[in-house]
DNA sequence: CAATTTTCATTTGTCAGACAATTAAACGTC
DNA sequence: GACGTTTAATTGTCTGACAAATGAAAATTG
């Protein structure tokens, strides 16, 4: 393996760069122990603390997971789906907080993918999954929870109708969707009457999914879509009116 | 700012954490500069390759960048869509090929996550996204492709079909499963016949798409899927009847 | 011989200090 | 004022060292 010091980019970006293409060719399989620092530090021709800057790049992304002592070193990492949620969710957060989605753009897409399991979940849901959504659902018609509750259950009940779908690569993906919109959700759902209709709404969808009715299930998310755009609207709409007056 | 040195946790660790944090919560604004090494070793009270580890954490992740000379430092990143399409489809390509995830069940997944954007995109669609999909449908059709570019080819037929959706969350979220299934597609390209049919199938939907007929886009997507787990499914038993003979 | 304890070599984690490379601002010069 | 020069600040890299963890081998003990 060779390095150019006269490249660009810094030196510890490029052997990240190497090892991690040596991942995803295949050259270093699942659970494999790389070479140690220093022989890392001998092979690319560079100090030991570049190579660990290197290391530490890779192991934020997943890609390998280090141990100390005389059998230790860093191996490669099995990715697995629980530990790309967190990332996933992280990035997802930050591209709606720092790029200027509007609400109805990032509740357009969460409701469009969402809607996209209906037919898989009302085929394989269990038993499991509409418990969980009718306790949910009940939590969320107490009178004293906080707006963050209230969200976080929300949350909850949205992430069991994906799982129920059956499929680990869409929960995957619906996992950044759905709770990076936490945050945006929070404002919508301030008073007893929204909380009531999402409740129905929540009702409604797991009646339908118990029955089987994929048809039924998208119909109800996609109300419940409309509802909170509408809400949300009213929201802004409000704000730019105190705006005015102040 | 404290860092504990007991916790089970590497300090560079924590302090990534730590900042992570800062972002995530608001603390630390976009293109906001972060104190120098030097002062956030001081700060956590750690040394200066502690700090630097922590920092490159934090860029392989895009959280943030540097920059060298009087003015330089790093600076919380704006987290741009296409910086994260990367990472999306690293991530997604070693979640498939690392938990023996199914053909079917990524082609399920794929599919049932692009027929979300088939009303959106036939609502939206523009000349553009029309012309984009008929010239990779014709190249498609070329009799000397190989079956790299047959795919690449693919690939860039579907990414128009998602961004004519015109939803920039959804073109993300689909980046990853789009991308990240070509490499398992390419094993059911390989005979003239099976290419016939996909072209065929593009050309349909592309039509479907000019008629601003979101239903008809909705059917041919899940022909192609069925066709697409036809074929694999054949593919696999092919397999296994050559494994039983040897 | 078996079980237990001790020692030891290996490896990552952290630190201190130094120098090189880069960059923009401050300074002089014309 | 325009244009080079110096300078200070900052990241990038290197060297060398020690601490902490950890499993394996060696020594000890019953």
């Amino acid at each position: 393996m060779k390095i150019d010091p006269n490249s660009p980019a810094d030196l510890s970006a490029q052997i990240a760069k190497a090892i991690r293409d040596a991942i995803m060719s295949g050259d270093l399989l699942v659970d494999e122990r790389l070479p140690s620092e220093a022989e890392l530090s001998e092979q690319f021709d560079v100090s030991r603390p570049t190579v660990r800057e290197a290391l530490k790049r890779l192991g934020a992304q997943s890609l390998i997971r280090t141990q100390r002592g005389a059998t230790g070193g860093a191996f490669v990492n099995r990715l697995r789906f629980e530990d790309a949620y967190g990332q996933q969710i992280t990035t997802s957060t930050l591209l709606l907080s720092m790029n200027d989605v509007s609400f109805g753009t990032a509740c357009e897409a969460r409701y469009a993918l969402e809607r996209s399991c209906a037919t898989l979940a009302s085929e394989r849901r269990t038993a499991d999954h509409l418990a969980t959504m009718r306790a949910e659902t009940h939590r969320q018609s107490q009178p004293g929870l906080t707006d963050e509750a209230f969200c976080a259950s929300d949350v909850a009940f949205h992430r069991a109708l994906v799982d129920a779908a059956g499929n680990p690569v869409i929960s995957y993906q619906l996992a950044g969707a759905v709770e990076a919109m936490q945050p945006l959700m929070n404002m919508i759902t301030f008073s007893a009457r929204s909380r009531e209709t999402i409740v129905g709404f929540h009702s409604q969808i797991t009646d339908a999914l118990e029955q089987r009715d994929g048809a039924a299930v998208d119909l109800q998310l996609s109300a419940l879509a409309d509802y909170a755009n509408t809400l949300a609207q009213s929201v802004i709409d409000a704000r730019q009116v105190a705006k005015a007056n102040s």
